[in-house]
This record gives structure tokens, sequence and C-alpha cells, in this order.
DNA sequence: TGTACATCAGTGAACGCGCGTTCACTGATGTAC
DNA sequence: TGTACATCAGTGAACGCGCGTTCACTGATGTAC
């Protein structure tokens, strides 16, 4: 166990990595100081030489969160070298996005914690909440090759990912995993035929 | 400060209800006993004369949350005697709607807590979060007048309740003001003109 | 109708646990000479 | 290159607060006679 000014950097990026995970999976509330740094092969004292404090820890992780899960959906977009709004409706709508989401968008788990924001401490998601919803308009209308113009294409994207935000948070909560499957594949189904006149299933 | 049968089920009542704002403002991990108690006008340590846990109380309040939002959703859809579908967008995409979470659709802020479920304590939301989602999926295509078919009609309802939820998540999650609005009207205007051939504005 | 008694909603103090935070200490790092 | 010393990441025990839960008690309710 080193103490060298590397495995400091290290240690920190492990403890907000796996905090990242955390604020996911359990929610704001749901991260434990001693957890994390357990996780992290640490013990919990150490935590302050790399936070103020948990409530600095989880705006942090949380924006770490948000950052980290749209860079993703637009690398699996990208996947789709012939349809890439196709490739990011099947990525954000799969089965495998919402049975993970502890590695998946952030804008769905920490929706509700960013609109109570300041009521839960010191804690404050807004702002990391926003320029992730910006990021994902951009990135959709950038997509959108058949939008008649830029307003177009902006309304666009701010309905599919309303709609692609609310259909993974329900297929989440809901109890039967048929009405969680069919809540992402119609989502999927009616966003792909839409956007002007396209070609049905492309 | 009777002790009567009929004053119990009234503070029973009275505990449940504002438990059933609290949370929806503050989350499933913001709503305390002690502060419950108070609001209604009784001291702590009465609670377990009503409730067998926090847990409990927490279930049963977020099911009654549940239920009063999709009620309510329905009255204000019904008020739009010409068109109840496009009252319903109204109501649910309003500024009020988003300011008011503590009166207004539950799912928006329980998606993420219910799809967590047994992780925190024993509160299980699973399938009351589910029951609200069926309903609101009848409730919309019930509402469709347009649609061809049955299926049809489900699979826009399941694309419209998805885009409002996500729609409302987000607007309250994000703090630039314009933003929100932006979000609100225009998966507003998007959604008013689907369901099949539809003249503009109605 | 009136009186005695059991019930029980509500009170408020106390308990105890979890958890964030603090702190004295350790031993490796890395700089000064 | 080698040695002495200061720094500081990490340790682990301890503290203290918030909060859920318990409990002995009170006094109004409402039933039995």
């Amino acid at each position: 166990m080193g103490h060298s000014q590397a495995e400091k950097a290290a240690s920190r990026e492990r403890v907000l990595r796996i905090a990242a995970r955390k604020v996911r999976t359990d929610g704001v509330g749901g991260l434990g100081v001693a957890d994390v740094m357990k996780e992290a092969g640490l013990t919990h004292g150490g935590f302050y030489k790399h936070f103020a404090s948990r409530d600095d820890l989880v705006t942090q992780a949380a924006a770490a969160a948000l950052t980290e899960g749209s860079a993703k959906m637009e690398r699996a977009a990208r996947k789709n070298e012939r349809d890439a709004r196709a490739g990011l409706l099947d990525a954000y709508l799969s089965g495998q996005h919402r049975d993970t989401p502890a590695t998946g968008c952030a804008l769905v788990p920490l929706g509700a914690a960013a609109g109570r924001d300041g009521t839960d401490g010191d804690v404050h998601l807004k702002d990391a909440y926003e320029r992730q919803v910006r990021a994902y308009l951009d990135l959709i209308a950038g997509l959108d090759e058949d939008a008649e113009n830029a307003e177009e294409a902006r309304a666009e994207a701010v309905l599919m990912l309303s709609a692609l935000v609310g259909a993974v948070l329900m297929s989440r909560a809901v109890a039967d995993r048929d009405l969680s499957d069919e809540i992402l594949e119609t989502v999927n189904r009616r966003l792909r035929h839409r956007a002007g006149p396209r070609p049905a299933q492309a």
C-alpha cells in the first residue's frame, strides 16, 4: 500500500468511479462513505483526504455519472453506421440498458434528485443535469438527417429524449417483465418511424 | 384532543395524506416519522399505533400518491370536453404541474425509487407503480379517437406516457427555466399532432 | 340515568444504531544536504 | 550516492448527531352493570 502522489490520484479516481456507479443504482441517498471507501480497498478514515464531505462526493459522482452516460450512448449510436439514430434507439431502449443502471444514462436515475436539488444537504445536480440534457439534444438533433430544418430537428430531439428517459424510467419501475419489454419496444418502433416521411424499417 | 375511534381514523388519514405529498417532493428517503407526525399535529410516539414501521408508511404513502396522481390527471383531461387528449397534454405538461410535484403525478418522482425497490429497506413500490402505468395507458388509449385500431392506440399511449413522464422529469431537473419551458411546450406540440392525420392545432 | 372500569389514542422521555466526521498515529515517499 | 527529515496518504478508534423505535404513563372514550 503505497503513498505516492500518483497513487493518491488513482485512489481518488477509483473512489469517484465507484461512487458514480453507486449513485445510479442506489440513488443520491444510498451512497455511504464507508461503503464506497471499502469497495475502493481503503478504510473510511482517509476519505477526507480526497473530498470535503459526503455531499461533495455525491455532487462530483453525479456529475461524472451524467457525463459518462451520454458519451457511452454516443459511441453506441455511432456503431450503426448506416443509421446512427436507430443505433441510439436500440442502445438506449435495450434490455441491457434497463438492466444495468450502474453504467447507463444518468438522466434516468438522477432526474428526481436533480429536481429536488438543494433539498438533500448541499448536493447540487441541476447544472450538471442540464449540461447533459443539452448534450443529448445536440447529439440527437445532429443525427436527424430527415429533418426539414434545425428547429424541426431540435423539436424532434426534445420529444425523443423525453420518450427515451421516460421509457427507461418506467421499464425499470414496473414489476411485470412483459410490460417492461413492451414499453421499450413500442417506444423504439414508434420513434424510428418519426421525423418526417421515413421509409418503414429503414 | 380526543381519543375516539373516528378521530383515530382521521389521524391516520391525515398522516397518510401528508406522507403522500412528502414522498413526492422529498423522495422515498426524505420522509421522516417525526416530521410527518408533527405536521399532522401529533407527537412521534403515537406513530406506531397507525403504522408498523417507517417503511410501511412509505409504501402506503407511495401507493396513495400514485393513485391520487392519475385520478387527478384524468379529471383535468376531461375538462376539455372537445379534446380530452389535448386536455391531458395541457394539464400534464403545464408549468403548474412541473412546479407542484407534491400534488402531481407520482410516476415522475417515484420512478427511480420503484426501479430500485427492495434496495431501500422494505419499501415496495413496483406493484403500485405498475398499476398506475397501466391505468394511464388505458386512460390515454381510451382518449385516442383517431387511432385505426386498439393496438395502434395502445402503442401511441405507450409513447405518449413515456414522453410525458420524461418531459416533466427533465423539466424539473434542469436549471434553466427557458429550457424547462421548451421541453414542456415542445413535447405538448409534438404529441398533439400525432396519432394519425390530425388537423393542425385542433 | 348514573357510576365503575377497561380500553386505547396520544404523550414525551429514553434507547440504540447507523453513519458522517474527527483525530492521533503510522510508515512510505521524496526532498534537502 | 547516501543519510536525515518533513510531508502526507492511509489507518482505525472514537465521537456525536439524527432518527427510527420502544415504553411507561395519561386521560378521554365508551361499555357493563
